[in-house]
DNA sequence: ATAAGTAGCGAAAACGTTTTCGTGTTGAAA
DNA sequence: TTTCAACACGAAAACGTTTTCGCTACTTAT
């Protein structure tokens, strides 16, 4: 087992000092020649490899990205840390994932353990949980500590950063707008409690929507789920909810969903029920994730382009990071969303 | 901006010398009671807190894991990621991840960015280029020098490190032995070529199986898909040959498909082809992903449990970053894997 | 022959810690 | 009064880099 090898032992193996072999190897002109060929030759056979950790602590920066998401296995987040990763791996960064499961303290916990120095920037989607208590102190303090930040689709306006959003209200807007055009006449809304910011936007483009084409939005047709539900066990609650709006309206006939899992289910209950899509009813989603291009019928709609959203995040950070002027200049990108019409809508 | 404060600048206002500072924070009796108040009392005000870089490059270890996955738009590996990082968390260590994207070369570079002091170990799944082209000399190099490795699911014998995998094999057996004692005569095998080592094992399993209940294997049976299918792209030509499964097999009354995709794929063909799952035709999938859960019908698979695999690969590594004596000795932990039946079976 | 310039290299500081080893002061014991 | 221990603290090394500055020895020009 040979260990890595410093540019002490070099030296020592070499008899020359470590300055020497360190402006040798980057070829710096100082060193003749033949030291630079013996030096390099000498590091090239024993696989030498600079140190990232001195490095970072001599450079005082780590070319590392902190990532602090709700939960991973999720279709719209992986894809987010995918762009990011990709982007930020062009560009000479790797990426530190934290998870905070929703809970505030995770959130700030995690926060705190990289920012003790381990990344240079961090990308994030607020927890649940947080957005809930509105507490928002750990935000400020690491942006007051000179490290910056970049939120994504979950966001505060707050806190000033760089944000990566999607125009929630428009792409809902698009969704039930085009329900309408299909005919559609009594539309539900199947969305979350309104502290989830996007939740509540969606609902915003759905009541948009509606006033556009002088429809009066009926109470009994807006479900607003208590989010509790999306963890897995409480779907047979969910299909009772949706269930319940079936029957209180009979006439029901289009449905706009807040993400995938609601619409799927209302899916679901639809076809329990006896109702044909898109014949019946006809149904649109948010997020286009693996669901959505695989249910029976596959399901329309809006998708976010969490890739993208992704790399737009990492660049955002980077340009921040790499930026000469301290200019505290802050911008949010809207990234369009996109009907993805399948085979749950006419 | 109050830029992090360190334990230089509190010696130089407290007018006492870094070693002071530092002692007094961690409580040293060596310091009297005074200073230590004083001291902790400043560092508190400035909230002060230790830097991460400086403490790796001390003690010469990151306490963050090193993780190489093909892909992470994968409920498998998500949720393997999700184990991981909870008991690395629980355990004090942070979660750094690079992305392979099934090739080769990403993944010896992102193994070579990491490995140069960033990390303290590996916890990988092998790319399928890499698998292809038997080349793992990046794998013996890092454990050479002195970096341990866990691998999962996607190993390799040849490689001395610890290992967690499910018992493929077995977990093929067990569901093609339920479709056999569910009255299928006929099963096929959709599975990928040989050199993805889970596929071949899957196979492997089927027809041990078969041979268990004195069933000839028939060859038109097993279809052994180019995996490039996967790539959603491909998906029509992947739809194309399970359609000419069905047609060169007319008695086909049960399927067992190596991973979610194939099987909902099929399920899909089985629907066009107008048989009724599970009465026509049962299927059973493998990877117990949100694909299953919400098909139509509900899927029937074998789940790998990803999340306790990513908990016990956190665990070996950590054990073995942790262990004193220095012996190299490799354990290979086997996950039970579990027939989940839903609805695609009777 | 002397001055000036240059080529080639090394010493040392710096990044932020922790820890070992001194060292000076105080108080008590001899 | 001398000696010794205990106490409280500081200096310095170490982790592995990069970089500035200074030094020596040689070459060239005067």
């Amino acid at each position: 087992m040979k260990k890595k090898i410093t540019l002490k032992q070099i030296a020592r193996e070499l008899d020359v000092s470590i300055s020497t072999v360190s402006k040798a190897l980057r070829n710096s002109i100082e060193i003749s020649e033949d030291t630079r060929q013996k030096v390099q030759a000498f590091a090239k056979l024993y696989n030498y490899r600079p140190n990232n950790i001195a490095l970072s602590l001599k450079n005082r920066k780590t070319k590392t990205i902190g990532i602090i998401i709700p939960e991973i296995v999720h279709h719209f987040f992986s894809k987010v840390i995918s762009g990011i990763e990709a982007v930020a791996n062009k560009r000479g960064y790797n990426v530190i994932v934290g998870l905070s499961n929703e809970s505030f303290s995770k959130e700030v916990i995690n926060m705190e353990m990289l920012a003790n120095g381990s990344i240079d920037g961090f990308i994030l989607s607020i927890a649940k949980e947080t957005l809930q208590q509105q507490d928002y102190h750990h935000f400020t303090e690491t942006i007051n500590q000179g490290m910056p930040i970049v939120m994504f689709d979950r966001v505060v306006n707050e806190i000033k950063c760089d944000k990566v959003i999607v125009d929630d209200a428009e792409g809902a807007k698009k969704a039930v707008s085009k329900l309408i055009e299909n005919g559609c006449k009594h539309i539900a809304i199947i969305t979350t409690k309104d502290y989830v910011s996007v939740g509540k936007y969606r609902t915003q483009g759905y009541l948009e929507a509606l006033e556009n084409y002088k429809i009066n939005p009926k109470a009994s047709l807006i479900l607003k789920v208590d989010d509790e539900l999306l963890s897995e066990d409480h779907l047979d609650s969910l299909e009772k909810e949706i269930e319940i709006l079936f029957q209180k309206n009979k006439k029901l006939d289009g449905i706009f969903a807040v993400n995938e899992l609601y619409a799927i289910t209302a899916m679901k209950v639809a076809r329990k029920l006896g109702l044909n899509m898109p014949e019946d009813v006809q149904i649109i989603g948010f997020t286009d994730g693996v669901l959505s291009k695989h249910a029976v019928p596959t399901l329309t709609t809006v998708s976010q382009h969490g890739q993208k959203i992704g790399e737009k995040a990492a660049e955002l950070l980077i340009n921040n990071l790499e930026r000469e002027d301290e200019e505290d200049t802050y911008e949010t990108v809207v990234i369009e969303t996109e009907l993805i019409e399948r085979a749950s809508t006419k």
